[in-house]
DNA sequence: TTGTGAAAACTAATTCGATTAGTTAAAATT
DNA sequence: AATTTTAACTAATCGAATTAGTTTTCACAA
């Protein structure tokens, strides 16, 4: 007989994300994740330490995922095209893989090197969108803020079948993005004219 | 002797909401509870059904506890001021009650009678608020979906120490809240060119 | 080919939190 | 004062995570 099984850390973890994104990452389980994996719970924990790393690893994943789904959408455009690129993968990618997502949000180690670099590439990869406005430096900080506030917000209250009205969700949010689209343009005080403001 | 302890639904939420508030929802067990009671656990079944009805009791005690909070700031306000004081409200709410916000985000029982009437009560504050704009209903729809999307995604990311760069996060907020209330404007459309406009 | 060591599975046992069953004491009511 | 009800209690069960300790399989060197 071959060895029972045949088990690897990205096994898991690919594993582990389809039961996240199928059933909610709430009904991850150490015990349903080895059912799956047709072997006994406690053989898991010669890979991971824990429920509660797994979860961690899964954040990361998630973040990645965002980030790469957030690139690609931003490859090839810029300005108001390469934000609504961007604000669409986003949703996208919460609705393709909403236990990756939760775990990204709900289980962040602070403390992992990983999940800040990841982190900080999808910071980067929009501030870098912004740019085309010239906006000020702090500007363009709030302006990020805003963004991922509302894309958080947005996508969330979506995921827990917040949106009770009967109008297009779709619609809502491009509607949404170009109100805030628009808000950037509002914003926009070039650089080169170097206003201070104060406060 | 007296009674060994006096419990009762109403001081068993109160605690309940103490702990989920102070040291986050997750922390918030029958055991923790019972402790912090001076009570067996079993003796809080007395007097609810289980960890799970707690939690839904605490969402709706949240939501309840947001549309007082946004009512009261609504009061005596109207238009930009309005929706500037009920943004405020909602921040604040979260940033004192946010295990009970939390619960209400994540523990909605979407069959409770209750619970959907307080969630009404906050739509409908806000739509009330976005009547002086004269907004095409479906429009007014869609801008109380994204303030809602921009309030829990900034209240929530906030909560998780989300916003890792050095920048005032309040004057974040106040900037793209009134980045929002331009937008508002933007879209502004009158149903009836013959209704009186604020400003 | 065979023996050995490491990796990774397994079984068994522990722990902890939620919950249920069944008992008893206090309070309220007659 | 007796009885009924409420709401505490103890004891027991259940399920999930985890740990301890054992055994199987595989890679590789003699």
């Amino acid at each position: 007989m071959s060895r029972r099984i045949k088990l690897d850390l990205s096994i898991i973890l690919q594993k582990a994300t389809e039961i996240a994104d199928e059933q909610g990452l709430d009904q991850l389980s150490i015990g349903l994740l080895a059912e799956k994996l047709e072997v006994r719970p406690p053989s898991l924990y010669n890979h991971l330490d824990g429920l509660n790393e797994l979860k961690q690893k899964l954040a990361i994943q998630g973040v990645k995922k965002l980030h790469e789904y957030m690139l690609r959408a931003a490859v090839g455009r810029s300005g108001d095209e390469a934000i609504r690129a961007i604000s669409q993968a986003y949703l996208q990618l919460v609705r393709q893989h909403p236990g990756l997502y939760d775990a990204s949000t709900r289980f962040p180690d602070a403390n992992d090197q990983e999940l800040q670099q990841a982190q900080e590439s999808v910071v980067q990869l929009v501030l870098q969108v912004l740019d085309a406005y010239h906006l000020q430096e702090e500007t363009a900080i709030h302006m990020v803020r805003g963004l991922r506030s509302f894309l958080h917000g947005f996508s969330s209250i979506e995921q827990m079948g917040g949106f009770g009205m009967p109008l297009d969700i779709n619609k809502s949010f491009s509607i949404l993005i170009n109100t805030f689209i628009e808000g950037i343009h509002a914003a926009t005080i070039h650089k080169d004219q170097n206003m201070e403001m104060n406060d």
